[in-house]
DNA sequence: ATGCGAAAGCGTCATGTGTT
DNA sequence: AACACATGACGCTTTCGCAT
């Protein structure tokens, strides 16, 4: 199959087809917080967001990995399935071929 | 050996969905 | 409603195959 892996991430498609794709600012990733607090607020707090935001990034790379591959896994056994389908559509035809040969004669 | 384009892989964000 | 998890989309990096 022509399909591999991750292609339907490949971003073929442009962003402004689709409304609910907005564009983000590529620098506005670092800068998020999570918190209600700024720069003022208190120390204790903004450690245990940052804390929150690895764990809960780190949970997600994670996520992430194993979702691809269960992906890939799904992708490479239907391409089997492709793979076996196909052989058994040819013998098919073989025998459907040999039994017209023999008996086709007849029917016509 | 090296430069280049395509494909694959990765981390992150946004969002949908199921669970409590 | 709040939370956790799965997954699509995006941008970036790495790897691979090929032409020069």
């Amino acid at each position: 199959m022509a399909v591999t892996g991750d292609e339907t991430e490949a971003g073929s498609v442009a962003a402004g087809d689709f409304p609910n794709c907005q564009q983000r600012n590529p620098t506005s990733r670092l800068l998020k917080t999570e918190s209600g607090f700024g720069s003022y607020g208190p120390q204790k707090p903004l450690e245990d967001s940052l804390q929150k935001r690895e764990l809960r990034l780190m949970k997600n790379r994670e996520a992430a990995r194993e979702c691809r591959r269960k992906k890939k896994e799904y992708v490479s056994c239907l391409e089997n399935r492709v793979a076996v389908l196909e052989q058994q559509n040819k013998t098919l035809i073989e025998e459907l071929r040999a039994l017209k040969d023999i008996y086709g004669h007849k029917v016509e």
